[in-house]
DNA sequence: AGGATACCCTGACCGC
DNA sequence: TGCGGTCAGGGTATCC
């Protein structure tokens, strides 16, 4: 699934076609994803107005003309690509032979500019709701949300202040959606090895020096990511069909038995587990 | 409190 | 070419 930096990337191809567009059919090939779409979820889209479109951790955020408020999440495998009206077929995806769609396409907005946004989601943990209204109160999946990674209140003392007292590993605290939102097993991983700290660490050991570095580190590796399209492993892609290619430059996710790439450390990146999921770290110079 | 585990689901990959 | 096991970018529930 695509962390903060690939739903980002979704987002900023989505504006262009959708703000400011009204959904003129909405077309739900299946009645749930991983939960069934609100009760006449099509009906209360259709003839909306999309006013902008936003993003909360890892949710899409479309605000309608209404008041309401569309919630998407895109689970492990989400992605959604613009077909314009030609109709032409996105590179590298594949088509149902039937009737020229995809399996996993599973919601189609008609848009009034004569573009379709597909949402393609072959696992289909992800799904769309919908909140009566803006703020992150207005829905419960927002409401417990924590700070936003990229945002002008991140630092190193709002992340202080958020591992205080937490006994629980470093990783596991800042994968915990209601501390930090919007990171996830890549980028927890990449900015941990970027600051030098351990994510087996106890998260409340960490130092005001040190939470200055991994916030730091935080904001600078979801930036680069962003830049670069996200990270494309399996499943992301670009609205526009093309990949992510931040994955060329990660220093230890999935870089298991490699030399570690920091300057003067002679260390083997390493894979454990934790929380059941992979860690990739560098014991020389994560500390 | 927080950790470990199972689960939701499909697809890719590996070893046999 | 097939088959079983394992793993995957997330989030939630349930049990200790």
């Amino acid at each position: 699934m695509p962390e903060l930096p690939e739903v980002e990337t979704v987002r900023l191809g989505l504006r262009a076609v959708m703000e400011g567009a009204r959904i003129e059919a909405l077309e739900l090939r299946r009645p749930d994803l991983r939960f069934p779409f609100p009760e006449g979820f099509a009906a209360r889209l259709e003839g909306r107005r999309i006013e902008g479109l936003g993003r909360r951790a890892k949710y899409l955020l479309a605000d309608l003309d209404d008041g309401a408020r569309v919630i998407m999440h895109l689970g492990m495998s989400g992605s959604f690509r613009i077909e314009s009206a030609s109709g032409a077929a996105t590179p590298g995806v594949f088509h149902h032979p039937r009737d020229g769609r995809s399996l996993h396409d599973h919601v189609l907005f008609h848009l009034s500019g004569g573009q379709t946004v597909v949402y393609n989601d072959p696992r289909r943990f992800g799904f769309m709701d919908l909140a009566p209204g803006p703020g992150d109160a207005a829905s419960p999946h927002l409401a417990l949300l924590g700070i936003e990674p990229v945002g002008n209140a991140f630092d190193g003392a709002a992340l202080l202040e958020r591992l205080a007292g937490r006994r629980n590993p470093l990783k596991a605290a800042l994968l915990d959606q209601r501390l930090v939102a919007g990171l996830g097993n890549i980028y927890v991983a990449e900015a941990l090895h970027r600051s030098g700290l351990s994510p087996m660490r106890q998260a409340g050991s960490v130092t005001a020096a040190e939470a200055a570095r991994l916030a730091e580190a935080i904001r600078t590796v979801l930036g680069e990511a962003i830049a670069a399209g996200g990270s494309s492993l399996r499943d992301h892609r670009q609205t526009n069909g093309e990949l992510g290619y931040f994955q060329h430059a990660f220093r230890v996710y999935d870089r298991e038995g490699e030399p570690c790439p920091s300057p003067g450390c002679h260390g083997i990146i390493e894979r454990s587990v934790q929380a059941g999921r992979s860690t990739f770290w560098c014991a020389s110079c994560q500390i």
